[in-house]
DNA sequence: CGGCGGCTTGAAAGGCATCAACATAAGTGG
DNA sequence: CCACTTATGTTGATGCCTTTCAAGCCGCCG
């Protein structure tokens, strides 16, 4: 059996906040934000976070099609954007993990093209994009950070279609547990999100996902319980 | 037989410039360059763009792990942006059409992730990048807009991941439309790329892309020859 | 005109999806 | 807190789609 130490993912929502304030257990979550660089200098009680929703699993965030408003940062928890295909099946896009943000794909046409759930009780903080500008054009070496920043999300996505089964669930784990421990030590977590929302995400199906789980536990490249996964052996997976 | 009225992928560099010169033609090119807003307006001989490059065919662009200087806009021909994997296979990230951008990928890491070479006989402006942000940080309505335009191109790539093979290159067929005609209303276009690219674009064999331009052809949801395209029954297509 | 790279077509093998049944976990109400 | 219900995960058998290997064709360029 594997024990699992971390679970920051799995951010457990205690108290609503609706205002502002930086607790010293927000600062550790915090640090890791992308928005941080601006949100540290912003004066207490400022108005450049409005306030920080409290979202229940399931819970959505906003919907496809809906006007733009703010970009929101992941305080807690962890959330999905997808988008229903013709045939009304989910199409994941992006998993958003603590410190990510997530709206940027709403810039351009001014709405959002996806809809965002919560996929565990989820805690964001909402930047209105208008008030995010005014920051961010109000002092020049954020107006190179700002772009800088959305660059890197570029189009790294469709490499995963010439990726067999195994490459694609390798793939994704090393990159969650990349994503969600910055020194890269930890490779304990939990996975939030259900089978079925991995593989509509790297585009295989459920029962596949499952299997390539059982194959890379008996090979000992991972132990898995559940939604408990321990990375054992990185260099195999990444070497697939 | 069809007959292919425009072939404006396939320009083919009939002088080379080293400075800039907006003729008339060029003019009509320009206007459709996603960087016309600042280029247009940034007076004759101005030091916007440095010069123009004249790229033959398989000639490189930058390299992978190349110093970041330069945004690309694509003023004739076309390129493809790709990395060599593990095992020495090409894997091509995406292919740029007239008036198109390559290099926003390497603003993050300050280094070119991936190379650029012109997959036919090619004409691109260079633009400094240092000198791009002094000219968008000059006016607030630019800034505003490259963070849009920036953002414009995330990640709606992987999705393709859970296509079927007619799906994907039907998908393709369709959005190199979109790219080339603005109006939408031609249909006919070159193919600039090889059977072989588009298969490591799409994650599929030669053989498959190959299989699927003749099973829509023989369904007259295409007419092909070769690298002469026509997409005659585009909606079809669109429903797959 | 000959050679070469790119493209096409065929046959066989393999990987993944699908369908189905079951197991386990999570959520709900008494 | 337990019993029930529902959602989620696992495992097996089968079939199909795509890859792979192989051979031949076509177009392009020297």
């Amino acid at each position: 059996m594997i024990r699992v130490h971390k679970f920051i993912v799995q951010g457990v929502i205690t108290k609503k906040m609706n205002k502002v304030s930086r607790s010293t257990q927000d600062q550790q979550t915090c640090d890791r934000c992308k928005l941080n660089f601006i949100c540290s200098e912003a004066s207490r009680g400022s108005p450049f976070v409005i306030r920080q929703h409290g979202l229940k699993r399931k819970e959505r965030l906003f919907s496809s099609n809906d006007a733009f408003t703010s970009i929101y940062a992941i305080h807690s928890g962890a959330m999905k954007t997808f988008h229903l295909d013709f045939s009304g099946q989910e199409r994941i896009h992006q998993f958003y993990l603590p410190g990510e943000l997530l709206g940027f794909e709403a810039v351009y046409s001014n709405y959002y093209p996806l809809s965002a759930v919560a996929m565990v009780n989820t805690s964001v903080c909402q930047v209105p994009y208008e008030r995010l500008l005014q920051f961010v054009f109000s002092r020049p070496e954020w107006h190179r950070r700002i772009i800088s920043m959305i660059s890197q999300r570029f189009n790294f996505g469709q490499y995963i279609a010439s990726l067999t089964a195994e490459q694609r669930i390798a793939a994704f784990l090393v990159e969650m547990s990349r994503r969600l421990f910055v020194d890269g030590e930890s490779v304990e977590f939990e996975l939030v999100m259900s089978r079925q929302d991995i593989g509509y995400y790297l585009g295989l199906a459920t029962e596949t996902v499952s299997r390539v789980f059982t194959r890379f536990k008996q090979t000992n490249f991972i132990a898995i319980n559940n939604k408990k996964i321990a990375l054992i052996e990185m260099d195999k997976l990444q070497g697939l």
